[in-house]
DNA sequence: TCTGTATTGAGAGCCATTGTCAAAACGGCG
DNA sequence: CGCCGTTTTGACAATGGCTCTCAATACAGA
């Protein structure tokens, strides 16, 4: 997936879409797609669940988001900074995330995939921790 | 998680347990609690789905089987042979997994947590892609 | 064998996510 | 500016994975 360009079929400018990019844009943290749609609800900008959802699923197909799985296997988004292909440090208590590269792991992983063959490759690394401010709080 | 020992609790001895235990020790790909289920019962082996859940749920905890998630999120098992901690090199298409340890990404993982001050880390790491037989299948 | 406790299972329940489809919104065009 | 074909929307139903409930049942040690 996401090989190719970004053919973008339409993408009509909507009140929705705008409003849910706006709050992708104030939020550092990744959040789920109920979280978005409540945050949008308590702020009074009418958008229907499914919306959210189809909004978020596009942006994500598109790159325009990242999408990564929390503890339950739900989804969660993130409008990342970097457009290239990169990884996160994850905060399991905030959900504060750092971008990083690692140019090491992507040609491990391409040793590794052609060692036993393996082609069409993909991958999947985030790092999972508690934040400084996070540790601070818990042992003071 | 499975940071510290198994002090596992208790752990009766039932046929239920042993069903499933048998089918992923004759399954060498990833698979989910459903199909577990779904082979038990084919076989005749009548265990139900909420015990297949609490089983694999329980040997996952104590670090018996590896969990990931599939694309729609779903949870998949299997059994591994090395006990240590390990990556794999999942076949997209049949599930085919190969287990490989990565001294190098740990150290890279380490090392970067440190640097932006994460605590207690952890991480996931996964390469898809298509084994050289399903490769085979699709263009010959 | 007896007994206290761990385990099971059928089914209800929970929750994230997707499908449905008529009504509403876009945006280019005249 | 209003028209129109197409894209989007949204309320609600429907899926589907997974968990909870709790009475009935199966362990395992005495």
């Amino acid at each position: 997936m996401s090989v190719s360009g970004q053919p973008v079929k339409e993408q009509r400018r909507t009140r929705q879409r705008a409003a849910v990019d706006e709050v992708l844009d104030e939020t550092a943290d990744f959040i789920s797609a109920q979280e978005l749609h409540a945050i949008l609800r308590s702020r009074g900008a009418g958008v229907g669940l499914a919306t959210v959802y189809r909004t978020l699923q596009t942006m994500a197909d598109d790159g325009r988001v990242d999408v990564l799985r929390a503890d339950g296997g739900e989804a969660v988004y993130r409008r990342c900074l970097r457009e290239e292909h990169h990884h996160h440090l994850v905060c399991r208590s905030c959900g504060a995330a750092v971008e990083i590269a690692g140019p090491t792991v992507e040609r491990w992983t391409k040793s590794m995939a052609d060692k036993y063959g393996y082609v069409d490759i993909s991958h999947t690394l985030e790092i999972f921790g508690t934040c400084p401010r996070c540790a601070a709080q818990s042992s003071p």
